[in-house]
DNA sequence: CAAGTTTGAGAACGGTCGTTCTTGACCGGG
DNA sequence: CCCGGTCAAGAACGACCGTTCTCAAACTTG
């Protein structure tokens, strides 16, 4: 019973994913949200609760959709240097990881819920890098923070290390 | 002549920096820095014209004060063993790269000349580690992004690598 | 001591923030 | 067919945003 829903709770959720990455957190305005995910006001607060309630909901989608496949990826390449080549390829393809990323330097240290969030990212990314590369768990979160690291300057726009380094590099580390 | 001034301007670009590296440009209030800094409002936009002002004299403080004395001291570093061990160290011992790492995620894409002194952070910190550990210019860029990595992990409150396994990364790679 | 100048104190500005409310359009079940 | 409930549309809310203004206090200079 009931006038039907006239969106897709599902893309409203991943182009808010979109906006919160881009933007930041405290950056992205309700009404951007409105005008961005084409969602009339009071149906997002009928459906997330609040602002925070939809950024959790894009944060998740964004582990379970992106994050999570890519780590898992990553779990099957054979070796560090696939390992690496992989994932700066996925971040040229797009965000790739930057509302990960935007979460942990923005939101993880003053919102536990989003700590635990970012948390189980970064956590599956060391497990994909300890299988992969071969390398001991000690090692592996390590690694991790080198793809990180990329992608955060890949983000800022400044212009990273190109892939033929990371290649360099990854034959370096063996 | 005139009324002399009741506030020491580096100790209240100091105290800025702090507050902007914890919660991030948007999310410090120029009311929180009024009571944080102890400076009148109107004194605050007398000396500083606005808060993105007072933001950009906070980067550039963090940089020279902080910063590029971390990447001389890292140039001095015995290898790439030593450069790691004493980038965590540093790490530990307080906010470090906190505010550079804050900039480049929130401000870098969509403020330039924030962008350009976090290039000139990089660039410094690229360099440190292509004397330090004796990598060619294009993998130290790498290397550096892996510095970086791990300052965000520590940021986040997530408990990254520990000091040991970052010794035991930098006997791998030489 | 008086004139002149800059600071500190705080009220006030218009605008935007996240959130809520009111209203009318819509659609399924009896 | 119409009634009950869910939706979209948008005005409206108080609070807070960054910024500006007024005014008295405090100091230097002649």
């Amino acid at each position: 019973m009931g006038r039907p829903r006239a969106f897709d709770e599902e893309q409203a959720v991943r182009a808010a994913a979109e906006l919160f990455a881009v933007r930041g957190y405290e950056g992205t305005s309700v009404d951007d949200l409105v005008t961005g995910l084409g969602v009339h006001r009071g149906s997002l607060y009928k459906v997330f609760g609040s602002k925070r309630g939809l950024y959790l909901a894009a944060l998740r989608r964004h582990l379970d959709e992106e994050v999570l496949p890519l780590a898992a990826a990553l779990r099957e390449a054979d070796g560090l240097g696939a390992l690496l080549a992989q994932a700066v390829a996925a971040f040229d393809g797009g965000p790739a990881a930057g509302l990960l990323l935007s979460a942990a330097v923005e939101r993880a240290g003053s919102d536990p819920e989003v700590g635990a969030l970012v948390g189980e990212g970064l956590a599956a990314l060391d497990d994909a890098v300890e299988r992969a590369a071969g390398t001991p768990a000690s090692t592996a979160g390590v690694l991790a923070a080198t793809v990180l690291g990329l992608r955060l300057r890949a983000r800022a726009g400044l212009g990273g290390p190109s892939p033929d380094a990371v290649l360099a590099f990854a034959e370096r580390v063996g």
